[in-house]
DNA sequence: GTGCTTGTTGCAACACGTTGCGATAACCTG
DNA sequence: CAGGTTATCGCAACGTGTTGCAACAAGCAC
């Protein structure tokens, strides 16, 4: 729940217009425009915890406002992207999955079998970034990096069948 | 050019017929069949070096046999997939890169700026899926690896425009 | 060769994204 | 507020795969 103990003025309702225009002025420091559309992909990244697919996130837009088409969507997301309020990796099938809010870059953990995600530490991926960009001068993008596998529980749920 | 010294009298024809045969009498094991659609995409596969993309799979076998279809050409390479005669990952915009007669699995290193690709070594990957292990429980999926990022020509042509 | 079983094929439709393009509307200026 | 720029929108078409289904044909037995 994470109380709001920094506003005791009951000004949590403003918060999320503080965002708003917070991006807004962002967008138009690079001569970007603030539209109904970007209003409403915001209002629904706004409610999300964590991954989702494109897909999701053209749905969920669509159940605002209809009309919503997809080529704006992933349109839109690319210019968030842009401005570090989204990133995104790919998933199982090759599709895409945004992060809202990456607080750092981070990778990600698929497990094949039960489509479970993780996220990885920097610890986790800094000898594999280090070696490459030792051994070969390649410079991982880690917010990018998706490792597919199988996680804890369907290794084991394999071993039990096996 | 890997010369033929084990066939000194000219049977180094008969090579792609005996490879042929083999997957023949692999299918065959398995309860599955051998068809002509099949035998094209094998020839096609032959003529492969390295990596090919789902689509330039399927490019290839048309040039062959015009009607070909793409889902027969994606469903052939699950199977020979199940046979370890191709392995597939995924590329740059989430489309499917195959690599045919894979020596032992490892992962890839894809350029997001070139489109280039190599192939990872198991030392270079040795620590991470060590951790991962040890660490979570998690199998990492080698051969489904693949790392994005900036190779060394595209990240040196970077600084130099900055 | 005939007939049977069942793995495969090809079609059509769908899912997820991407791209080109003309029309629209944010934003700035006077 | 009117007018001009140009970023953005919505549409339509495309690209890459995937899936359900009915017809087909490998492979086997007689």
């Amino acid at each position: 729940m994470t109380a709001d103990r920094r506003a005791p003025d009951g000004r949590a309702a403003d918060r999320a217009t503080d965002r708003w225009t917070d991006v807004r002025r962002r967008l138009r420091a690079r001569g970007l425009r603030w539209t109904p559309q970007r209003r409403v992909l915001l209002e629904v990244l706004a409610g999300v915890d964590g991954h989702v697919t494109g897909a999701e996130l053209v749905e969920r837009t669509r159940r605002i406002d209809p009309t919503t088409t997809p080529s704006t969507v992933y349109r839109t997301l690319d210019v968030l992207e842009g401005l570090g309020l989204v990133s995104h990796s790919h998933g199982l099938a090759g599709r895409q999955e945004f992060h809202v809010n990456p607080g750092a870059d981070h990778g990600h953990l698929v497990c094949s079998s039960c489509g479970g995600s993780w996220e990885l530490t920097g610890d986790e991926v800094a000898a594999l970034v280090a070696g490459l960009r030792g051994g070969r001068g390649f410079e991982v993008a880690v917010d990018h990096l998706t490792i597919e596998g199988r996680c804890t529980d369907c290794t084991r749920a394999g071993e039990a069948r096996a």
